[in-house]
RNA sequence: GGGCCGGUAGCUCAAUUGGCAGAGCAACAGCCUUUUAAGCUGUGGGUUCAGGGUUCGAUUCCCUGCCGGCUCACCA
């Protein structure tokens, strides 16, 4: 049992379980001795895998520096073996009791815990077993760990514990590790790509007087200067195409976008949108984009365009499936959407066939809500899902043969959404009369609805070429390459509770 | 917001019908010069999520709250 020295009864130490009382002991017993558990500076020659790498191709290595963590202690009496593990990988360490001295030897035995960054100088050899081993000739503390790391075998399994100190998960769970190197390579790799076709990468304000661009409730914040409310975003799009009318012709952002929604395995209330508009382009220029940038990113990630998800084999290779929700719709429930063109006619097709669905007051969320019902759950291999309702896509240009319907579609691959595109609505008088549709839906009860953007409609009179643009969701991107069923495992730090 | 399930040692998990709260790892005191989930001997470690109730007695049964998981609703 341990006690405090006199002394030792400040706040900070009450805070402190026996463990870390225990840690804390040693670390003022270091400092006994004259060396500071934290030291500025931690010199190094080689990582862990450089050292393996050398040893392996022959090369003899003497008086090599490396820094880590310890992740294994094994005190057999005069001989210790311990891993050290860094950012690269871990390698085996071996004191001798005769090598390092005996009052080195002695503090690493009696002061120096699982969980502590050492720095360790010696030559690399082989054991019996024929594992690569630095044989440490000095070693120096170089930051005391006070906290015991979770037990290495079994890991960190508790959910909220994972999610709210995913420092610790990373360090105990190898695979969350990768997770987030295959999203960080996703991320890079759909850069490089926009990049390569000339596309010019923005900065649009996140803080915004009036939000809008997707439908959805906002996060209100308050700005004090100014004394005014303003939103966070839950869209790029209405400040992209502002940048059009002003005479980029390709731009894209990455951002984070904010709905203020219910929170599952597929939503999280900020999430990372990659938006991008193409002048003098369609909603099938739209298309290709998407196959293309998703074929570059699944090899960024994982070398290969075969995705696993569940069961399912995935195979992202283009060109993808391209269907007309028209005829998915047919297919998957009998109802054909075109000859039921008004609320009416759709509810008595849908009574006809007893189908099982929710009721909605518009034509077009009627049809959304058979798509998202019979169709969506079939969309196990990447598909493009083509012209939408007008009425839940008040940006989306019509089709000129049918008014009800616009040219809009959703990617889908492992029964997700993966990706949103139009032709974009450049006619300033239609917008407004969409703008005026989304008022009635908004006075109706509809809270995602739309509110009049005027000032986007007088950017739009100033003259948007013709465009299509796009917006990939890479929290949900991720899921698919990595084969994660939930948002929480592709968000580094994700909101808790439901 | 609704329904169902869960919260026990630093970590992973047990605990019979309501009857002394345990194990492995980790820790502490020792032994051990080729181990690698090292081994051996010994020791300590608990507000059983919190508060209330029933009971001679509650980890266990009931109520409330907090936190989390799944699911439905909402929502891409």
């Amino acid at each position: 049992m341990f006690t405090l020295e006199t002394g030792m009864t400040d706040e900070f130490l009450t805070r402190l379980n026996e463990y870390e009382q225990q840690r804390y002991a040693k670390m003022l017993r270091v400092r006994e001795r004259g060396i500071n558990p934290y030291p500025l500076r931690a010199p190094r020659t080689h990582t862990t895998r450089a050292v393996i790498d050398a040893f392996t191709r022959g090369e003899t290595l003497t008086g090599a520096q490396i820094a880590g963590r310890l992740i294994a202690l094994r005190d057999m009496g005069k001989l210790t073996f311990a891993h050290l593990h860094d950012g690269a990988g871990k390698i085996q360490l071996m004191f001798r009791k005769d090598q390092v001295g005996a009052e080195q030897y002695t503090m690493l035995v009696k002061e120096f815990d699982l969980g502590d960054f050492i720095g360790v100088t010696g030559d690399v050899i082989q054991t019996k077993t024929g594992e690569i081993t630095i044989q440490v000739a000095r070693f120096e503390l170089l930051a005391k760990t006070l906290a015991p790391l979770p037990e290495k075998f079994h890991g960190l399994k508790d959910t909220e514990q994972r999610y709210r100190q995913r420092y610790l998960d990373l360090l105990s769970n190898a695979d969350v590790k990768k997770i987030f190197v295959a999203r960080s390579k996703i991320v890079t790799a759909m850069r490089a790509y926009l990049d390569a076709h000339d596309f010019l990468e923005v900065e649009t304000p996140a803080l915004q007087a009036l939000y809008g661009g997707a439908a959805a409730q906002p996060f209100i914040t308050h700005h004090n200067a100014l004394d005014r409310d303003l939103y966070l975003r839950i869209a790029d799009e209405l400040y992209l195409k502002r940048l059009l009318i002003g005479g980029f012709e390709r731009v894209y952002e990455i951002s984070k976008d904010f709905r203020n929604e219910g929170i599952d395995h597929t939503h999280n209330p900020e999430f990372t949108m990659m938006e991008c508009y193409q002048a003098y382009g369609d909603y099938t220029t739209m298309m290709t984009l998407v196959e293309e940038v998703y074929a570059a990113c699944a090899l960024a990630a994982n070398g290969s365009l075969a995705v696993t998800r569940g069961e399912h084999a995935i195979d992202l290779t283009p060109p993808w499936r391209r269907v007309t929700m028209r005829d998915l719709i047919a297919e998957t429930s009998n109802v054909d959407i075109y000859a039921c063109p008004d609320l009416g006619s759709l509810n008595a097709r849908i009574e006809e066939l007893n189908l099982k669905v929710q009721r909605h007051p518009t034509w077009g969320k009627m049809v959304d809500e058979l798509f998202g019902t019979f169709a969506e759950p079939t969309l196990i291999q990447p598909a493009f899902v083509m012209d939408y309702p007008e009425e839940i896509s008040p940006f989306a240009k019509k089709k000129p043969e049918n008014p009800k319907i616009v040219e809009r579609f959703e990617a889908f691959g492992g029964a997700m959404e993966l990706g949103n595109a139009f032709t974009e609505l450049n006619d300033p008088y239609d917008q407004y009369t969409r703008f005026i549709e989304q008022g009635a839906q908004r006075a109706a009860g509809d809270k995602d609805a739309h509110e009049l953007d005027w000032d986007f409609i007088q950017a739009l009179m100033h003259g948007m070429p013709p465009t299509g643009g796009l917006g990939i969701g890479i929290d949900r991107m991720t899921m698919l390459l990595t084969n994660q069923e939930s948002i929480r495992e592709v968000i580094i730090f994700p909101q808790l509770r439901t």
